[in-house]
DNA sequence: AATGCCGGGTT
DNA sequence: AACCCGGCATT
C-alpha cells in the first residue's frame, strides 16, 4: 500500500467532507503536490505571517516617527493632569533649540525623558565625587554613541521602559521592531506576551543601553542591591555597601571610595523588594533565573568567556561578538538589533545567565508539531510549513 | 533515531 | 511564490 492510499484513507477517516460528498477532495489520480495545495488552501493564511517572520531585519525601516509609542504619544493626551502639566512645564522651561538634524524628530525624546542629557542617566547620589565624574564621562560617551547609532534601540525601548504613565509598555512592545507588521495578531505571535505582563525586567533593559541599572525612583518599596558578579549574587541593602563589596571582593581594590572610578556600578543592580518580591519570595534574591522571566529577546548578551577570569572590562568600547549570520526567524527576531557602540557594552554585565545568549539557532520549542500530532502517515494534515520542512505554523511554540 | 526546521534548490 | 529536500541541531 502506498503512502498515497494511506493519505487518502487517513483523510477520509478524519471526515472532512463538507464540500459536497460526490467529489472527494482527494482523487486517486491527484498528484501529491496538488493535493498538498488543496489541503493547504484553508490554512493558507497561516503562511502569511510565516513569510513575515522571515523579514525581521526590516525593523529599522519602521523609523522612529512611525513607531507606535513615539508616534502616538503626541496624539494621546497624557492621562493625568499632573503629568500633562509636568510635560508642558518642562517643555517650556527647557532651552530647547530645535535642531534640524535631530534624528528623532521634534520632541520625541522630550516626551520620553524630559530634560537635558543627564535626565536620561540617573546617577546615584551617594556616589563619591571622583567616581561620579568618571561615571559621567562613561555615561556621556555611551549616550552620545547611542544617539548616533540606532534609533531602534533608543527610541523605542526608552519609551517602552519609561516609567511614566502612558500607553501600556507591553502593548508598545507588541509593536516593537521584530513584532512584524501592525496587522499581525498578537495572540499568534509567540514572541509577544498576550497577557499584559511587563515584558522585561528593567535591569535587562538597561543592559541594552550598557548602563548600570539606573537607580529607580522608589516610593515605598524597599530597595536592595544585588551583586551581578558571576556566581556571587550577594544582596546588600545599601548601594554604598554594594559598591564596597564589589570594590573589595571582586575588583580587589581599596575599600576607600576615593579609589573608585565608578566601575562597581556596573556590577550590581537594584532589586525591588516590593510587592513583586512578596509574591516571588526569596527566589527573587537569588542570582537571576535564566529561564523564567527573561525572554530570549536580547541581542548580544553573550557573556565573556566563562572560563576567563573576571575581566575588568571597560564599559565602553567592548566589542560584542555578534554573529554575522542571517537573522533567524522566529521568536527572537529582534535578535538582530545589532547593537553597536555603547550597546556593545550590553555584553558587559559579568553575571548574566548564559541562557540569555542568543543561539544562532533557536531552541526547539516544546510544542508538538504537526509531525508529532498527525504522524507521518497523515502528512497531508500537516500545515504547509511542516510539509515543506519549515517552521511549523500551526503549533507555535 | 526521531524530530524540527534552516538554507537553498527546483518548478 | 509554491514546493521540495539535504543536512544540521536538538531531543
Amino acid at each position: 500500500m502506498t503512502d498515497e492510499a494511506a493519505f487518502q484513507a487517513g483523510a477520509r477517516l478524519v471526515g472532512r467532507g463538507a464540500g459536497g460528498g460526490a467529489q472527494p477532495e482527494l482523487g486517486p489520480t491527484t498528484p501529491l503536490s496538488k493535493r498538498g495545495s488543496d489541503l493547504g488552501g484553508t490554512r493558507r493564511a497561516l503562511s502569511g505571517p510565516a513569510s513575515r517572520r522571515d523579514e525581521a531585519p526590516r525593523l529599522p525601516l519602521e523609523g522612529p516617527g512611525s513607531i507606535a509609542v513615539a508616534g502616538t504619544r503626541p496624539a494621546t493626551p497624557p492621562q493625568g493632569p499632573a503629568v500633562n502639566d509636568g510635560f508642558s512645564d518642562l517643555k517650556l522651561a527647557l532651552p530647547r533649540t530645535p535642531r534640524a538634524s535631530d534624528p528623532w524628530g521634534a520632541g520625541s525624546w522630550v516626551g520620553v525623558a524630559p530634560g537635558p542629557q543627564s535626565a536620561h542617566i540617573p546617577v546615584p547620589t551617594q556616589r563619591g565625587p571622583t567616581g561620579r565624574e568618571r561615571l559621567d564621562e562613561v555615561m556621556a560617551a555611551a549616550a552620545l554613541t547611542s544617539l548616533s547609532t540606532s534609533p531602534l534601540l533608543l527610541g523605542v525601548p526608552a519609551a517602552v521602559f519609561s516609567s511614566e504613565p502612558g500607553p501600556e509598555p507591553w502593548q508598545a512592545l507588541g509593536r516593537l521592531p521584530g513584532s512584524y507588521g501592525g496587522d499581525w495578531d498578537l495572540a499568534s505571535c509567540p514572541s509577544t506576551p498576550s497577557t499584559p505582563s511587563p515584558p522585561l525586567p528593567l535591569e535587562a533593559a538597561h543592559f541594552l543601553f550598557g548602563e548600570p541599572a539606573p537607580r529607580k525612583r522608589k516610593n515605598s518599596a524597599q530597595v536592595m542591591f544585588q551583586c551581578l558578579w558571576k556566581s556571587c549574587g550577594k544582596v546588600l541593602s545599601s548601594a554604598s555597601g554594594m559598591q564596597r563589596h564589589i570594590r573589595v571582593v571582586h575588583l580587589g581594590r581599596q575599600a576607600e571610595p576615593e579609589q573608585s572610578d565608578g566601575e562597581e556600578d556596573f556590577y550590581y543592580t537594584e532589586l525591588d523588594i516590593g510587592l513583586d518580591a512578596l509574591a516571588d519570595g526569596l527566589s527573587s534574591l537569588t542570582p537571576v533565573s535564566p529561564t523564567a522571566s527573561v525572554p530570549p529577546a536580547f541581542p548580544c548578551l553573550e557573556l565573556p568567556e566563562p572560563s576567563a577570569p573576571p575581566p575588568l572590562l571597560s564599559p565602553v568600547g567592548q566589542v560584542c561578538p555578534i554573529h554575522s549570520g542571517r537573522a533567524y526567524q522566529g521568536r527572537p527576531d529582534h535578535v538582530h538589533l545589532e547593537p553597536q557602540g555603547p550597546a556593545a557594552s550590553a555584553c558587559f554585565p559579568p553575571a548574566l545567565p548564559s541562557k540569555l545568549s542568543v543561539n544562532p539557532r533557536k531552541p526547539r520549542g516544546d510544542a508538538k508539531k504537526c509531525r508529532k500530532v498527525y504522524g507521518t502517515e497523515r502528512r497531508e494534515l500537516w500545515c504547509v510549513a511542516c510539509r515543506w520542512k519549515k517552521a511549523c505554523q500551526r503549533f507555535l511554540d
